[in-house]
DNA sequence: CTTTATGCAAAGGATTTGCAGATTA
DNA sequence: TAATCTGCAAATCCTTTGCATAAAG
């Protein structure tokens, strides 16, 4: 996804293109790992210095809210990651370390036979943590 | 797992077996899902009137850190559940109602064939969520 | 010029900490 | 008795809200 559709997006639904939105949009499109609220602050921050938390919270939410970009519970709390629209289904390695994160096809879903009696499936989570290439000791 | 092994874990630590710690282990015992800290809080204060939520903090936090609860994020935020000690590697069937889970033994990572270029998985997360028979609608 | 966004301050919720008194071993 | 635990109060941290001003369309 790029900077411009975002924006656009934002201004089909009515939002207001600010300068610290194009930030956030520019940031998420350009890391490709999840983000904590406190690292997108630190970042926003930089470009502007009067930048409050309270903005940082808003403008998340709503590109959450757009499905722009996804939630992700952490150990250490929520992260935030733009969302992946490349294939339909699919889940993620993510490394621990930078926290990048690579899609992959694989469900196991598709191999799960049997569930305990009654029980109704309705979603999953699977995704596998370990080093990518260059954090790897 | 049973209250007095928990109990005596504790003894051997050198930690001090109070009406509160006897409670809270009965607690997690006795029930199978996840509990929020504050649904602990307001078990115990049932039983202890005067109960304060950083006693419910402390204890609980000492459990998690003796291995004896384990620790997960929620949408919601953190719930604990009592470490799973049955089989070795299992995941879980985990109801969206009443939240109590079911483990099982299948795991995907015997399915997964090919991992990104460098990357070495360390760990997984797979959990299925769905609606357990009584609380199906 | 109308509407929406921002920053500030303040509120709210969850979790932690310091301390004196109560309780365990 | 000596140690740890508890409840209280206060402190933090994270997140949200109300409001006046600034900026966008």
């Amino acid at each position: 996804m790029k900077v411009e559709e975002i924006l656009t997006a934002m201004s089909n639904k009515g939002l207001r293109i600010t300068e610290q939105r194009k930030t956030l949009a520019k940031l998420f499109v350009e890391h490709s790992g999840y983000l904590a609220p406190k690292e997108v602050y630190e970042h926003m921050s930089k470009m502007y210095p009067g930048m409050s938390f309270d903005t940082v919270y808003r403008n998340l939410r709503v590109l959450h809210e757009m499905d722009i970009i996804e939630q992700f519970m952490f150990e250490e709390g929520v992260k935030f990651k733009l969302h992946c629209h490349a294939h339909d289904h699919h889940h993620h390695f993510i490394c621990l370390e930078c926290e990048n994160t690579v899609p992959f096809e694989f469900c196991p879903m598709d191999y799960v036979k049997t569930v305990p009696d009654g029980f109704t499936p309705v979603k999953h989570k699977f995704d596998i943590y370990g080093y990518c290439d260059s954090c790897r000791h």
